[in-house]
DNA sequence: ATAAATAAGTTTAGTAAACGAACTAATAGG
DNA sequence: CCTATTAGTTCGTTTACTAAACTTATTTAT
C-alpha cells in the first residue's frame, strides 16, 4: 500500500522541508525560508511557530536589515532540543558518544570490550555507560531521540540483526531487539562503514555530496556506498562488502573463501606483512605508522603499496558507480594522507571514466570517531526524514 | 529549492499512484483500488473519472460479483492511449521499435548504420524510419509520448550527450538536442545497458525486483545497476562501466588504459581468442555459438570460461551491492543459459555474502530487443513517474 | 520631528482536494 | 417482491495552502 497524500501529509512534508533547511542552513529569516522553499510567508510563519513550540527551532535576535525596512528575525535550529547517542563497537573497545542534534559531541565514554561467549556479559559495561549517557541527557526537552550502533561485520539493518561479526565472534545476534528491551528507545544498528559514510556525508568531509564511496580501513576493509543521497543497503541490508572484491583472480585465498580479495592487499595486516618482507622486521601496524611518520622508507613503501592496491579496487568502483568523492578513513591522519595520494595517482592512470568525471579522493573528517558519529547520524537522519 | 506540497501536488501524487497501480495490475475495480491505495471510494472515483477523460484508462464491462451485491465495473489501463518509440543504435545496425504504453511491440524497423565522419549523415536512414514511426502513431489519442535511445558507449544522460562511443566513433555528440530539433518530441538517451536494465526491471525478467545488476555482453561488457528501484547514474551520469573492473591487477592492458579488465576475459572477443587457443581455429563469435549449440566441447569450454570470469567480477558486485537478481543479456538464448550456469557456480563458491543473501542469476527476457524496449521504458518511466 | 519608502511578518478570506457519511444503484437469494 | 449486500456517487466538512491586504518596524529624505 503506497503512501497517498492528504492534508496531513502536506503539512508533514512542508514542516519537514523547513526543518531540514534550518538544520543545515541556520540561521535564516522567515522571508529567506519562504524564498528558498517556494512556500508563502504565511505558511512559513505557521510552520515556524509550530517548530518553535516543539523546541526544534529558536528565534535568535535580529538579523542585519537590508538597508531600509523592518529588521528580520533570525531563526535557527536548536541543537540542544535533544540528544542522540552513537555507539562504536570495536574489536576490543567500545565508544559511546552523546551528540546534540547537530551532531556535535557532548559527552564521551569509552571502555574495553572483553569477548565472552555470552553476548549479554560482553555488553554489560557498555550498557552501563549507555544508561548513564541516557540519564544525563534527561534534562533536554526531547531527551535521547535514539541510539545508533556501528558494528564491524555483516548486519541486516532492516531487521536489526548482527548476522556475522567475526572479530566479535557474534552470529545472528538480534541486537536491536535486545537493546530496545533494555532501553526502550529507538535503536538503529548498521555496519561500521555504512555508519561512517552517512556521518561524513551529513556532517563531515562529504557534506552535500550525493554520490560517494566511503572506505574504512582497520583490521578489515569496509565500504559504505551513498548514491543519489541514499545509503546503499541492497536486498537484505548486507551491501558494502567491497573489501572482498577480487583484484587478482589467481591471488591467495581469503578467509571469506574467495581469492585475491582487496582486503588481502590493503588491510592493516597486509601492511604488516609487506613491511616484514621489505625490512625483515615484524611490527604491529601502529608501529609501522610511527615509523612512516619518522620517514622510514620501508614503512612508507608498505603503506603506499596498500594505497596502490586500493586504487585498483577503487578504479573499478569509480568506473561502475561514478562517485563524486572517495573518502578514506583510517585511525591515522598521516596514513589517510599517504593513501589518498597514491590512490589518486592510480585512479588517474587506471580509471576509464576519469577524464570525464574524476572523483575527488580525501581523508575522512572524523578520524577515530567516524563510526560513532555516523551511527548517531543514522538516527538523526531517520528522525528528521520527512513522510 | 525543494518541491513543497500543496493541493495540486497531492492531486498529482494520488493520480499518479492510481495510474501506476492500474499500469501494472489491470484490471481492478474502484473498490479494489480504494482498498489497495488507502484512498476513499469517493477520491478514487474522482481520479478514475479524470483518467478516463485523459484516455489512460478504460471501463471494461463487469467483473464477477462477490456472490451478492451489485457487480463492480472493471477498470483497466489503456495501452493504446499512445505510443513510445525505443531505438537501439548498434555498432552497424539500428532498430526502431514502436511500443504501446504497456511496452508491447507494435511496429519494428531495422536498418544498417554506416559509419560516417558526419553524425547527421550516419543517422539519416534511422531518422527517416523514426519519422515514419511517429507518423504511423498519429492515430492514437496521445500520439508518441517520447523517444528513448540506447547507445553503446559513455552517455551523460542528464545532459543528453554521447560522450564517447568508440564503436560508433562518436565523441561529444549532443544527440538529444539534435533529435529534439528534428522531431519536437521528448527525447531520452542513455547507455545501452542502463536502458536494458530498466526495461527488464519494469517489464521483463526483473519485474518488481528493487535491486538488480544487468549485464549486457556484446562487443564489450556493459552493466546497468538498479538499487532501491532506481537506476544508478552516478555523479555525471556515466556510471555502469563495470566491464572495466579489474579482476587481475597484473593482467593484460585494456583499450581503456587499465589492466586486467573483466571485458578482456569475458567479451565476445575473449571467447573468440579462447576458442582459437583451445582448438587452433579462428571463428567469429556467432560461429562459436553455433558450434556450442552443436556440442563442440571447445566452444562450450570457451564460453563457460567466460562465464567463470564473469562470475568472479559478479561475486565482487554481489558482495558490494547485494542485488536480488543478476540478469545476463546476450544475443543468444543458449549462451545466456550456459553463462548463468557457470556464473551461479562461481558465485556460490566466491561470494562472501552468498550464504546470507544469494542473488538469483537469470537470462534476460527480451534478448536482442532488450536495448530498444529498455530505451522506450525509460520514456515510459519518466512519463508516468509522479511529482 | 515627521513623512515617505520599504521590508518583515501577520491576519483574513478564498480555494482545492481529500474524507466520511449518507445516499442511490444494482444484484442474488429467499 | 423484499432483504441483504456490495458498488459507486453525492454532498457537507475539514484542513492546509495561497494571495492579498494589513500591521509593524526600520531607514532615509524633507
Amino acid at each position: 500500500m503506497t503512501i497517498t497524500g492528504d492534508q496531513a501529509y502536506i503539512k508533514n512534508l512542508n514542516r519537514s522541508i523547513v526543518l531540514n533547511l534550518l538544520r543545515f542552513h541556520s540561521p535564516l529569516t522567515r522571508v529567506e525560508i519562504a524564498r528558498r522553499t517556494g512556500l508563502t510567508k504565511a505558511t512559513v510563519s505557521s510552520i515556524v511557530d509550530q517548530l518553535i513550540k516543539e523546541a526544534y527551532v529558536l528565534e535568535v535576535g535580529q538579523a542585519p536589515s537590508k538597508g531600509v525596512g523592518r529588521k528580520p528575525v533570525s531563526i535557527r535550529f536548536n541543537p540542544d532540543a535533544g540528544r542522540v547517542i552513537g555507539v562504536d563497537l570495536g574489536v576490543d573497545y567500545y565508544r559511546v558518544l552523546v551528540l546534540d542534534l547537530s551532531a556535535s559531541v557532548v559527552q564521551h565514554y569509552e571502555g574495553t570490550l572483553h569477548d565472552a561467549s555470552r553476548v549479554d556479559e560482553a555488553m554489560e559495561p557498555m550498557l552501563r555507560d549507555l544508561k548513564r549517557a541516557v540519564a544525563q541527557s534527561g534534562s533536554t526537552r526531547l531527551g535521547v531521540i535514539g541510539v545508533g550502533i556501528g558494528i564491524p561485520g555483516l548486519v541486516d539493518a532492516k531487521r536489526g540483526v548482527v548476522l556475522n561479526a567475526p572479530n566479535l565472534r557474534w552470529r545472528d545476534v538480534p541486537l536491536r531487539a535486545m537493546l530496545d528491551e533494555a532501553l526502550g528507545l529507538p535503536i538503529v544498528i548498521d555496519n561500521e562503514a555504512n555508519a561512517g559514510a552517512i556521518g561524513e556525508q551529513l556532517y563531515g568531509a562529504g557534506k552535500g555530496v550525493a554520490n560517494m564511496v566511503y572506505l574504512s580501513l582497520a583490521r578489515g576493509i569496509g565500504t559504505g556506498i551513498i548514491l543519489n543521497n541514499q545509503l546503499i543497503r541492497g536486498e537484505s541490508g548486507v551491501a558494502g562488502e567491497f573489501g572482498h572484491m577480487t583484484i587478482d583472480l589467481n591471488g591467495p585465498t581469503c578467509s571469506c573463501g574467495n581469492r585475491g580479495c582487496l582486503e588481502l592487499y590493503a588491510s592493516e595486516k597486509a601492511v604488516v606483512n609487506r613491511y616484514l618482507e621489505l625490512s625483515g622486521e615484524s611490527h604491529a601496524f601502529v608501529d609501522i605508522v610511527r615509523r612512516m611518520d619518522a620517514g622510514d622508507p620501508y614503512a612508507v613503501d608498505a603503506i603506499r603499496l596498500a594505497g596502490q592496491h586500493l586504487g585498483i579496487g577503487l578504479a573499478s568502483l569509480a568506473n561502475g558507480l561514478n562517485p563524486a568523492l572517495i573518502l578514506i578513513s583510517t585511525r591515522f591522519q598521516s596514513v589517510n594522507h599517504l593513501l589518498t595520494e597514491s590512490i589518486s595517482a592510480v585512479l588517474r592512470e587506471r580509471s576509464f571514466i576519469h577524464p570525464y568525471s574524476p572523483p575527488r579522493v580525501q581523508g575522512s573528517a572524523f578520524g577515530p570517531l567516524s563510526c560513532a558519529i555516523g551511527a548517531a547520524s543514522l538516527v538523526l537522519q531517520s528522525h528528521f526524514s520527512g513522510p
